[in-house]
DNA sequence: GCCGTTTTCGGCCCGACTGTTTTCAGTCG
């Protein structure tokens, strides 16, 4: 039986949605398909678990047809409709409607006008002019698909930690139940939080390495083999992800994942260091040059220590001051998922989230908060159904109400206000006192000029009653660039007005990044981290903003959301003004 | 294709922006 899990079947639920709107199928037909998708992705119960027990309806968006087709899945490998749909149109088109710029429509022109399939196929018929007179296409377009192939290109590479970390932790938890294994974790990219990772790269500490080496050719989801030595194996998934597993003896372990945990220049800067010390340091441990004696490698404190250091976290191991500080040590008390005391950016069901502010406080209790802040959009988003003066009230009361009645964390009026062309936003100041919390961000001008782009959220900051800037440069992880910015500019301006910025940790976003964070920290601007959740169980992303702001050097002190609800009031920019 | 139901079929959000097919389709969110 072919080996699944709930994102390898939401993935090929994807793929047949997108050849069904290729193919010019119902919208609400292939929308079902993405729906199932992403509701499995979420769902709490293994897929397989489900198709096994017939409770695959019970997975909001899947009905018996695709319930059906899922355990056809599962136990065949396929599912007619897959089969058919991808007779039709070749699953590669689906890359090129992930070109920014190129929507199905324009996909099904291109592949039944000039038989492109790939983003390389249609590079090369832009070269040769192929696209020059079709209909659609004028030469503003044909400019921008190049772009649009560029941008592709580069973000495409690498994964995101989202989509990596939870595989990665299944991994872990696999070798550890592997026959004489002392320990195992994930180590690279992956454990200095990158926002995006290229590979998975596993440490293992056993006596027994044939037997790791054995488990990992066996893992799920292993479609290929790329080399399997004594001990090391890297394998490439279904996903198109390599993992590599490298196994070490026991007494090696820390000298290991110090080593596999990098960053490269870390580790270079490391070594050098060893070198001036008369010392070499490699994955089996730390050694002295002039007699080979091993002095340290079991553990990465030890390997730290015996290089005269603190051990800096995964997070700063960037060689970008953290080994002097280490030395000295003043290293950071980094914030943790811990300090977190509420959540201050979420939808709802009142605009284009799917959970009520109930649910959402529901998941919040969950997760030990002491308040949230519900942050639907403001009325000028209007494709979102954004919220007028009528709509406002009736959510202030439901959450008065609320807030009265039941337990659970306290419940903020907030705002995700829009920056319009001239740095506005949606409401009047006397709407805008009435909120607990106003976050205002850009939707719109992806392509301005930084002067331009750069005025608008000036202009916004100093509006006393705009409390945070919230995913302040618009980028989406390999799909959308940040929005041109004068970051200086900004950070400057934030300082000046008190206005906090935030760390949106919703996966693809994490915008801000760690450069921008440990400008902010610099200039004296206050954070904010703010899941920007559409369902409640997206309030579990905080944990991905946490690691962001651990690469930015982030300390609780300098996240405004660390603190109790009534320090939080104080030091919103509005508690100066109200 | 799912869902809810006035149980057997109709509803499923929609406006702004861009480039171009100059009156609107396609993309985006």
């Amino acid at each position: 039986m072919p080996d699944f899990d709930n994102p390898s079947v939401a993935d090929i639920l994807d793929t047949v949605g997108d050849l069904l709107e290729i193919s010019g199928a119902d919208k609400f037909r292939f929308l079902s398909y993405h729906k199932a998708a992403h509701a499995l992705r979420a769902f709490p119960e293994d897929v397989m678990t489900l198709a096994a027990d017939g409770r695959l309806t019970d997975v909001p968006g899947i009905g018996k047809k695709l319930a059906a087709s899922i355990v056809t899945l599962v136990q065949s490998g396929t599912f007619p409709e897959f089969e058919a749909i991808t007779s039709e149109l070749p699953g590669t088109l689906v890359e090129l409607v992930e070109v920014p710029g190129l929507g199905p429509k324009k996909v099904k022109v291109l592949f039944e006008r000039l038989g492109i399939v790939s983003v390389d196929g249609l590079e090369s018929a832009i070269e040769a002019g192929k696209l020059a007179g079709l209909a659609g296409f004028g030469t503003k377009t044909i400019e921008n698909l190049s772009v649009g192939i560029d941008a592709f290109r580069r973000h495409r590479q690498r994964a995101l930690i989202a989509d990596v970390l939870p595989f990665a932790e299944r991994i872990v938890s696999a070798m550890r139940e592997v026959d004489g294994v002392a320990d195992a974790s994930y180590a690279g990219s992956l454990r200095r939080r990158c926002e995006t990772v290229g590979d998975i790269d596993i440490v293992v500490a056993s006596e027994r390495p044939a037997a790791v080496m054995e488990a990992t050719r066996q893992l799920p989801r292993t479609e290929r083999v790329l080399a399997s030595g004594e001990t090391k194996t890297s394998i490439v998934t279904t996903g198109g992800l390599q993992v590599d597993v490298r196994v070490v003896a026991p007494s090696q372990y820390g000298a290991a994942m110090q080593y596999f945990t990098g960053s490269a220049e870390h580790n270079v800067r490391l070594r050098e260091l060893a070198k001036s010390r008369g010392l070499r340091v490699n994955e089996y441990g730390v050694f002295r040059v002039h007699d080979d004696v091993r002095v340290a490698g079991a553990s990465e404190d030890e390997v730290y220590a015996a290089l005269g250091m603190v051990t800096p976290p995964p997070e700063l191991r960037e060689n970008t001051g953290e080994i002097q500080a280490a030395q000295e040590d003043r290293l950071p008390r980094l914030l943790k998922l811990g300090d977190i005391r509420g959540d201050l950016h979420m939808h709802t069901t009142a605009t284009d989230g799917k959970s009520t502010a109930e649910q959402n406080r529901a998941k919040a209790a969950e997760l030990g908060y002491e308040y949230i802040a519900i942050t639907d959009h403001a009325v000028n988003l209007r494709m979102v159904g954004g919220l007028d003066l009528d709509a406002l009230e009736r959510q202030w009361e439901s959450i008065d109400e609320l807030n009265a009645h039941g337990n659970g964390p306290h419940i903020l009026k907030g705002i995700e206000l829009n920056i319009d062309d001239d740095g506005e936003v949606d409401y009047s100041e006397d709407v805008l006192a009435r909120f607990d919390i106003a976050l205002a961000s850009l939707h719109s001008g992806w392509g301005q000029p930084r002067d331009v782009a750069t005025r608008r959220v000036l202009r916004a900051m100093e509006n006393p009653l705009v409390d945070v800037i919230s995913h302040l440069t618009g980028r989406v992880l390999r799909r959308r660039d940040p929005i041109d910015l004068d970051i200086e500019a900004v950070m400057a301006k934030a300082a000046e007005t008190a206005t906090a910025l935030e760390l949106n940790c919703y996966p693809d976003r994490l915008d801000l990044d760690d450069t921008h964070l440990r400008m902010a920290k610099h200039a004296g601007v206050v954070i904010t981290l703010g899941t920007d959740s559409h369902e409640a169980t997206q309030l579990g992303y905080m944990t991905y903003g946490v690691g962001q702001a651990r690469r930015g050097w982030i300390e609780p002190g300098d996240v405004l959301n660390t603190l109790p609800l009534e320090g939080l009031r104080a030091r919103l920019k509005r508690a100066r003004v109200l």
